[in-house]
This record gives structure tokens, C-alpha cells and sequence, in this order.
DNA sequence: GTTAATGCAAAGCATTTGCACACGT
DNA sequence: ACGTGTGCAAATGCTTTGCATTAAC
């Protein structure tokens, strides 16, 4: 691990005691271990590898614990959720290039068509990735829940 | 079904039976019955909810097949999958914008930083979206796959 | 007639839930 | 002490698989 990883755990950590502070919420070893865990790898796992990666090193820490506490780090701002492409699946027929728009509370997903989204600067980055699609994703509140819901979740998307 | 729909279910099922014929697939009554039901529907349904739409209309239609004929779709480019908030998971620690490469390959996912990508026009469209936040997601090939695979599926996005 | 597709039932994973016990504050 | 978090085991839900049957070309 190297120093900018280490520098970056340690912040994470902070902000989790911050954050459980306002939220009375315990700060317990697996919040730990898991926070650590996530924070330190530079992939995207899921729910069982951090489980698979920790289990041996907090006695008896169990499956379910980890779901519960990442779903809490999700709330609390502390991570983020992606979706990955093994997963429950939705279809649509419309295979032109178009972008979504996913409600956070009640997960309808509506399509957006834009000519300036369609033609954005792809990034020649440097992982030398084949890029032979994209879609952009925006999250937010449908029209129907917008008037429904204060807030849906405590993130504060751009800080830390 | 407004004409615009009709038009477009059957464009869907001459483009169907174009791409069957090429690829020496059959033309089953339950395969234009899914396209039909979801080139028909606005929304974007998961396989279930096909398969719920359907099964009175085509005599002992199975689960099973409406997933099978699904992936088929996808495979032949007449149908796009995307991924639903409900499904399994990935995490990451880094909640500050950025974007994502997904291999199509071996599902790798990398992280993509980009100012330009951050700060993209968002396009105010007509459905009243509250947008909270977005991010694009790239489909393509990873270093590691792009030298191994010649192609990894048949779609050619773009057209009909 | 051959080859491919379907249906069924069972298996496989990922995730969630209920409840008793243990831990953090 | 109090309230919350955790572990366990069982349940749930989505998706896949194996195999015999049936249908398409």
C-alpha cells in the first residue's frame, strides 16, 4: 500500500467517525475493517470479495454484516454504489444511443435523448481502454417523486 | 399503440428476421412474441415483467425462454441491456464524481477522471427530472482483453 | 432429417429478514 | 443501562443449467 493509499484510508476513517457522530451511530470493528478494506483497493468489488478479503482478519464477521454496513456507507456518503453488468437486468428495444435518468426513490428509469451528450469529448485516457459505447447516467428525483420526497439519501457528492 | 409505435414494432421484426436469417437462428412464435412486447413498451422492463406481459398470449411460454431470447436479442443487437439499481452490487470509496470503462469481455471495471466529462452540458429536458448527479459509463474492451478477443458480440450500434 | 429452441424442474448465487445475543456509548 | 449492531440460519428472488421434448428449416 502505498503512501497516497495510506493518506487516503486515513482521511476515509476520519470521515467515517465524523459522519457516525452525527448520525449516533457506533463505531464499531467491522465498520472499521470494511471502511479500510474498500478504501485501500483500487477495484470495484462487491459485497463478498470485501467479505472474502476481511473475513479471516475480524473474528466471526459475518456475510450479512457486510451488506448491511456498505448499504450504511452508501447512506452516510462514505461510498458509492455501481452497478455491474452481471446483474438483474432490464431490456429495452431502442438500441440507438441514448442516456437515463434513474429516480433514486422510486427506480423508474426514463430515457433522454440529447444530440450534445451523444457527441461529448471522449478522454484518450491513458488505461488504454477499446471504447466502443457510452451512455451517460444521471440519478435524481422523477417528476412524481420530486414532490413526494425531502431527501433521499445524506451524501454530499464532491467533497472528501 | 399509436401508429409511431407500430411502425417501430415492425421495423424491429423485419430487422429480426434479417438478422435470424444471417445467423441461421429459427424464428420461434415466442421469440416474436418478446420482441413484439418489448419494442412495443416504453418502459424498461426486466425479464420478468416480459415474461408477466406475455405468458397468456403464447401457449406454456417458460421463464426460462424469455431469458434466453433476451440475451439472444442482445447478442443480435435488436435489444440493449442496462443495468437496474436493485441488482448486484459493486462499491467503491471514491464518492467524488468521475466515470467508469466496463470491459465487455471480462467485465473489468476501470475508473475514468476527466474535467471535460465532469462538466458536460446537462441537457434540460422536457420530463422534470430533479437531476442530483451523473456520470458516463464506457463499454468496450480492456487492455488486457482487447489483444485476446477479436469481438465479443454481434450488436452494431448505431442504426435501426 | 438435422439442428436448434423450448419447457420443466432443480440448482445456484446474491441479497434480505427475523430474532437472540453482544457491543459501543 | 440503553439502544444499536451483529451473527446465524433460513427465506427470498433472480437467473442459469441439464435434459428430454418439440419445433424450425
Amino acid at each position: 500500500m502505498d503512501e497516497k493509499t495510506e493518506i487516503f484510508v486515513a482521511e476515509k476513517l476520519r470521515l467515517m467517525k465524523e459522519r457516525c457522530r452525527i448520525h449516533k451511530l457506533s463505531l464499531t470493528a467491522q465498520r472499521r475493517a470494511i471502511l479500510e478494506n474498500l478504501a485501500s483497493r483500487k477495484d470495484h468489488p462487491t459485497a463478498d470479495q470485501i467479505y472474502g478479503a476481511i473475513q479471516g482478519r475480524v473474528n466471526g464477521l459475518s456475510r450479512t454484516t457486510v451488506y448491511r454496513v456498505l448499504e450504511t456507507f452508501v447512506q452516510l456518503g462514505l461510498a458509492s454504489k455501481i452497478c455491474s453488468p452481471e446483474a438483474k437486468s432490464r431490456f429495452e428495444a431502442d438500441t440507438k444511443r441514448h442516456h437515463h435518468a434513474v429516480c433514486n426513490h422510486c427506480e423508474a428509469v426514463v430515457d433522454i435523448y440529447s444530440d450534445s451528450l451523444d457527441n461529448i469529448d471522449i478522454p484518450v485516457d491513458g488505461t488504454c481502454f477499446d471504447i466502443h459505447d457510452f451512455s451517460v447516467s444521471f440519478t435524481g428525483l422523477c417528476s412524481n417523486c420530486r414532490d413526494t420526497v425531502k431527501r433521499v439519501h445524506i451524501s454530499d457528492k464532491g467533497e472528501a
